[in-house]
DNA sequence: TAAATAACTTAGGACAAGATAT
DNA sequence: ATATCTTGTCCTAAGTTATTTA
């Protein structure tokens, strides 16, 4: 039985939710402008608690054929029509709070958008042929004379090794103070050196995308803690750690290595990357059932979401529950310390078999409530890591996914939801069980 | 040529739907 | 059957990159 909403959504669907591209029927993302509403924005946003106001059809742009244009409501018009084929938006009208566009947008399983991801990570892919030259090239930027090629070399290798975002300048009055790597500022990071000066040691503390809060602690390459140090030299907390380097100087540099090369093809590199190594080094035996087989793959896909930083608040609470049972851990061990006491007096001072025996079978309930805590705490912990979809969204080719489940006979279903299934069901057809994302096929 | 703006991708939270415990 | 916890989808904010403009 569906509810009255889902009924109701369902004919609003169909009635608006398609459009014709080409001649054939494609989804729309969104079909409705945005409600008016107070606008929240996330973190520290300096315009939370400002109204956003209704849209009307006269601030609205549509984008479409000349021969079959939508007709306004009842009494309005459009603020514009047009023809524009460069571009994929439907419509678009202009946001009270940020003042930048918004857009109604194809679905992503519009095949247009398949077609985009499906390029995105065969752009991921070929970097994998140029990674080793474009390494080997920011370890030689670190030692140039100029530190503006310093600061890009040093830049490079964050972006690479911590899958960082590339962090382009924003507007303090208008938006969240978050940053990236290009805007790390000098007091986001600390230099840690150990005391056999042989263990680099660098600790990232800022606010990223969404401000959600990056932490971490990270052995790095002697030369590079050197480099940080240098930037820091003389500058305050504030002060910004690369100063000489701007996103569009990296962007332009990374443009000619390779076609179609930004830095955040990085990010979905290292993350396909990672997933196909680490489902490389966890062993799936045969005989092993499907809820086993499916565990393998979220401490894979778990080990993509710690790389990319990707966490929910559901999994901050979580983190709650993992604690109770380690505190009830604890406390069934300090119970069990004292019952083994209280049987060692009740033994010498001789009271009766009686007790002995009663205290015997509590010392044992205790034992078997530990085995049972420790196991729960266990899985708790594993489905803490576990719960981020983020990364198998937008990071991990699903061709690296369906090539597992094809040579492990699971069924991919098993891993992706439905709609996952119709986003990625480009990559069914492209990959059998050999598929490989860090070799090209042909 | 850099700043502004347009266009597009990526992200967590809200909430509904589904699953499981009571 | 109902309460409670978990998972999936939707929404739109917040990024990045491409393009246009001054």
């Amino acid at each position: 039985m569906k509810s009255k909403e889902a009924k109701q959504k369902l004919k609003e669907e169909k009635e608006y939710g398609y459009c014709t591209i080409d001649g054939r029927k494609e989804p729309i993302g969104n079909f409705k402008v945005e409600a008016p509403r107070l606008f929240r924005g996330r973190g520290e946003h300096p315009k939370q608690g400002r109204l956003k106001g209704r849209i009307m059809p006269e601030d609205v742009i549509i984008n479409c054929s000349r021969n079959k244009i939508p007709k306004p409501p009842l009494g309005h018009n459009w603020k514009e029509v047009r023809h524009d084929p460069k571009v994929t938006w439907l419509a678009c009208w202009t946001d009270s709070i940020t003042g930048h566009l918004r857009y109604i947008k194809l679905s992503p399983l519009a095949t247009l958008k398949m077609m985009k991801d499906c390029q995105k990570f065969e752009t991921a892919r070929r970097l994998h042929q140029h990674i080793h030259m474009i390494r080997e090239n920011y370890w030689k930027d670190m030692e140039s004379e100029d530190v503006q090629i310093q600061q890009r070399g040093v830049a490079m290798y964050l972006i690479d090794k911590l899958a960082l975002r590339v962090g382009n300048e924003k507007d303090a009055k208008e938006t969240a103070d978050t940053v990236g790597c290009c805007s790390l500022r000098c007091e986001h990071i600390t230099l840690m050196e150990e005391a056999d000066s042989e263990n680099y040691k660098v600790k990232f503390d800022f606010l990223g995308k969404d401000s959600i809060r990056y932490l971490n602690e990270v052995h790095v390459d002697k030369r590079v803690h050197q480099k940080l140090r240098s930037f820091k030299n003389g500058k305050e907390d504030e002060d910004k750690l690369f100063d000489e380097l701007s996103v569009a100087s990296l962007n332009k540099y990374l443009k000619p290595l390779m076609p179609g090369l930004t830095a955040r093809v990085f990010r979905t590199y290292n993350a396909s990357l990672t997933l196909q190594k680490k489902l490389d080094e966890l062993p799936v035996s045969v005989d092993a059932e499907d809820t086993e087989k499916i565990l393998i793959y979220n401490r894979a896909n778990a080990a993509v979401a710690l790389l990319c930083n990707h966490q929910r608040s559901s999994l901050k609470a979580n983190s709650n529950i993992v604690k109770k049972f380690e505190n009830k851990i604890k406390e069934t061990m300090k119970a069990m310390q004292k019952a083994k006491e209280d049987l060692a007096t009740a033994k010498k001072t001789y009271k009766g078999k009686k007790a002995e025996v009663k205290k015997k079978q509590y010392l044992h309930m205790l034992k078997e409530k530990l085995s049972t805590l420790k196991v729960k705490a266990a899985l708790a912990k594993e489905g803490k890591e576990i719960a981020s979809i983020v990364s198998k969204l937008y990071y991990l080719d699903p061709r690296i996914t369906v090539a597992w489940c094809k040579k492990h006979g699971i069924s991919i279903e098993k891993i992706f939801t439905k709609t996952q299934m119709k986003k990625f069901r480009w990559a069914d057809s492209m990959a059998g069980p050999d598929f490989r994302f860090d070799e090209l096929s042909h």
